[in-house]
DNA sequence: ATGGCGTACGCAGTACGA
């Protein structure tokens, strides 16, 4: 079974690449993040056209969270708990029936937190704060569970072409950084490293000043799995050629194979 | 980067992203 998120940077304006993706790599499960549409402008047909049950939570104009599955999808659940104030449209949770039991997947797209001084960051960190809690519920499930998406956060310095550049950015904020190892401290595994520790290995590279040209990139999408999820873990990996295509996201995809 | 690109909204130019 694969498991793949995208940050698809809206999906009107990217709907034949991510077809074209779905057909290519077929994922069981795909997260996709900044749909950028309402639910009632989805354009659901296409993706059930190709085997996909689709259950979204968008807004008007930007953010926004899609989850796509060949097997129905059981106890969705939108939002992330912790703020009833908080109106972004972020987070979309469902699970689905395997013969290794209830696999369930958290699709995030977590806030960027720029610029730094302005509410942003500490919205950010908010954010953050009420992600650990919801995970480690999850846990305590004891059921295969996936806590993938846009974390909007480099781990480390290996994570950064350059990693100075990005010292002032809230990507790569100490606070940022720690409550990211906070999460995973509770007993996620990171479906990348656990698969490589190749340097040079990113999933988003900006549109301007020819990032993709000059491979300027940086890791901040991630699939974090618990203990029973990660004892099914047989591979992964990154679509950057994607990155490639005409009119692509600035983020690719990232998978995880699971012998389930 | 005093954001040079890209997307949404909506029809000019502003908000937002990373």
């Amino acid at each position: 079974m694969r498991i793949a998120t995208w940050n698809i940077n809206g999906v009107k304006a990217r709907i034949d690449t991510v077809l074209e993706w779905l057909k290519e790599t077929s994922p069981d499960v795909a997260c996709l993040q900044e749909i950028k549409s309402v639910d009632e402008n989805f354009p659901r047909q296409p993706f059930e056209d190709l085997g996909y049950n689709v259950e979204t939570h968008g807004q008007k104009g930007f953010n926004g969270v899609a989850l796509l599955s060949k097997q129905p999808l059981e106890d969705v659940e939108r939002r992330l708990p912790g703020d009833d104030g908080d109106e972004q449209a972020r987070f979309i949770e469902g699970a689905v029936s395997s013969d290794k039991g209830v696999i369930r997947f958290g699709c995030l797209y977590l806030p960027n937190g720029n610029p730094l001084g302005s509410e942003k960051f500490p919205y950010k960190l908010a954010w953050m704060d009420r992600l650990i809690p919801h995970a480690e519920r999850r846990l305590r499930e004891e059921n295969a569970y996936l806590l993938l998406g846009d974390y909007n956060v480099i781990p480390d310095p290996i994570d950064a072409k350059n990693a100075k550049n990005w010292l002032d950015d809230a990507l790569f904020q100490p606070e940022s950084r720690q409550r990211f190892r906070a999460l995973t401290n509770l007993g996620f595994t990171e479906a990348v490293r656990a698969c490589t520790e190749a340097a040079e290995t990113y999933t988003f590279w900006d549109y301007q000043a020819g990032a993709w040209q000059k491979n300027n990139g940086i890791r901040i999408d991630h699939i974090l799995l618990s203990p029973q999820a990660t004892d099914l873990i047989s591979g992964c990996g990154i679509d950057k050629h994607v990155r490639g295509w005409e009119k692509p996201s600035d983020h690719v995809p990232v998978w995880v194979e699971l012998a389930a």
